[in-house]
DNA sequence: CTGAAAGCGCTTACAG
DNA sequence: CTGAAAGCGCTTACAG
């Protein structure tokens, strides 16, 4: 009476329908009535579909909760992040949902950004709601998420993001995706590779670069060169700046960048300079950021880390450990890809 | 005996301390233990305090899945959209929990993509596991998500998306965010303002035009000037060639853009042209995309939808409509904002 | 073949 | 001031 006649929205909670309501229904007991729906124990073949016809028609969904309060298992995870609204979790997450959602686990997501107490009350209110496990992701490789995941009592795994000692984690081949675009430079026939990259205080940086002077010395190439910066367009115009004003020795025909951002500078300072991409010089970038790789002008050729392939691994690897499998402790690296657009030329042959 | 000595990880799954636990340890029935621990009912301080004490001591963790059996509320959530990976939810989402984490709430991730049938799964996991309410977001106005979500029997709210007759819904204010881009170049003394969108497939490029030409109308400027097209930077270059070359009438000294993607475009084509932004020709974009309104040179400045904001209001309606509280069905627009930047100049006296 | 009972971990009247 | 009992909605041995 007192929702009266205004237009006001005031849900109208239906009770959900019961397994006791189908029971009663079917004029059978509840315990009948569960093993009839679940395909569990013995009946005739009647009173099974007549039951299962009559939570049909009611629409009776099993309370999970209920189920779980028995099962000790929630079909639920908690995904924690601090990147949840940027670059690197989002395909992390949408790999992770999908490897989840067919086995009937919902994620739970959890925004920790840099904050201990926006960690401890994330960990708090998952282990609380009894998750089955938790997936920390981030943003960084060396970097730690701001909550101390070890000794939960529930599996954790950790996908890009900087694992816990002697845990379970993926992370991407840094060092193959460099590789990978070094060795694409050289079997097109470029002579003089530059590589420009982030900031010396990110570990990636300097395992890309590694991997970038071992595959020059294994060709006997010229010497590397290896310039940091930060992680922006303009540090790409900069560095051509530095590399094509009065340039003493021989000018590069080929770019490698540590991210789209960074190559998109390169390319357009390149442009700006009358320097055709790909003819003069090659560019590929880092991460085949959609936004940034498509709208270059031409197009970027760029290393893809997917992510979406390890976020994948990482849930079924959850999975497993919580159907009580064993799995050996460590860190997978999982391989980077190469995405051929324009700004680079197409290998001989390919 | 059966993980022998192997270095493999098999989560050690420590069974939880239950209350009874806590009961027994502390000498109370398990019922004065829940009294003692939510502060309820009547007890000798020493009791409830020793309880307490014990309860911490052991780790004590209500188990939430019991807790909602009874109370009927599970403290969760279902956030469904089609966007989970792309530019529009991901603030809503961020104004979400943000709104929910305060209040113990946790929100399901649920990405429908445009597929019914994940659309359908989703929703029927979220009814199973009797989340309290559900938010809806997408990253259009004017397309529903690929789920009916009326007659669920729980709250539903509708954030960024199309919403159902009669339901509630939170939306950006389109015609107020283009009003105040265009006020903007008034107030700074422009002539010649032409508008540059996106595709007339969108409800919101209508919306956005409209005050666009009411705007000038008011002010009795010369007719309006309205492109559509893609929502991409080569838009932004097409639409500038078109504006500038053989040009007969007066060119512009201003662009309103629909986007920020087309704005970048549009900057960077009048640069290439050789003319200044914003000392000749003055650029708005629209949606306030960090990523490329800061990396345009000049940075943008343009119209932010203060979606997280959006996202919490959907937040916190979504939890009055929990608690029972009637609230009036409609679609609420929510303003927008300015952010200048430096592709047009401060209006005279800010 | 079917059902009564116990129990998952809590909370809340109700007795005492 | 404290505890026994009932119950939230299920499932699973165990009887019959």
């Amino acid at each position: 009476m007192d929702d009266a006649s205004d237009s006001t929205i005031k849900t109208a909670r239906r009770r959900p329908v019961t397994l006791r309501d189908v029971a009663e229904a079917a004029g059978v007991s509840v315990a009948t009535a569960s093993k009839a729906l679940n395909d569990q124990g013995r009946m005739t073949a009647e009173t099974r579909t007549r039951v299962q016809a009559i939570a049909r028609e009611l629409g009776f969904r099993p309370n999970s909760l209920a189920q779980s309060l028995l099962r000790q298992r929630s079909f639920t995870i908690g995904l924690l992040t601090n990147d949840t609204y940027g670059r690197f979790s989002l395909p992390v997450m949408a790999g992770v949902s999908e490897a989840l959602l067919e086995k009937g686990v919902s994620v739970f997501l959890c925004n920790v950004e840099d904050d201990p107490r926006l960690g401890q009350m994330h960990v708090d209110a998952m282990l609380e709601k009894r998750v089955d496990g938790i997936i920390a992701s981030g943003k960084r490789l060396d970097r730690h998420l701001p909550v101390d995941l070890s000794n939960l009592g529930i599996p954790v795994i950790y996908a890009f993001t900087e694992p816990d000692p002697n845990s379970i984690a993926f992370v991407s081949d840094d060092e193959g995706g460099a590789r990978l675009a070094v060795e694409h430079f050289i079997a097109l026939g470029c002579r003089h590779i530059v590589h420009v990259t982030g900031p010396e205080t990110f570990a990636v940086v300097h395992r890309r670069a590694e991997a970038y002077r071992a595959v020059l010395a294994d060709h006997g190439r010229t010497p590397p060169r290896v310039m940091m910066g930060p992680w922006s367009e303009n540090w790409g115009h900069q560095a051509i700046a530095e590399l094509f004003d009065d340039a003493e020795g021989e000018t590069p025909d080929a770019v490698f960048c540590g991210n789209d951002q960074i190559a998109r500078g390169v390319v357009d300072a390149l442009r700006e300079r009358g320097l055709r991409v790909p003819e003069d010089v090659g560019v590929i970038g880092f991460d085949n950021w959609e936004i940034v790789a498509a709208a270059t002008r031409p197009p970027l050729t760029t290393i893809d880390m997917n992510l979406t392939a390890l976020g994948r691994e990482a849930g079924l690897t959850l999975l497993s450990l919580v159907d009580g499998k064993a799995v050996e402790p460590g860190i997978r690296k999982l391989p980077c890809r190469l995405v051929v657009r324009q700004s680079c030329g197409r290998p001989p042959g390919d």
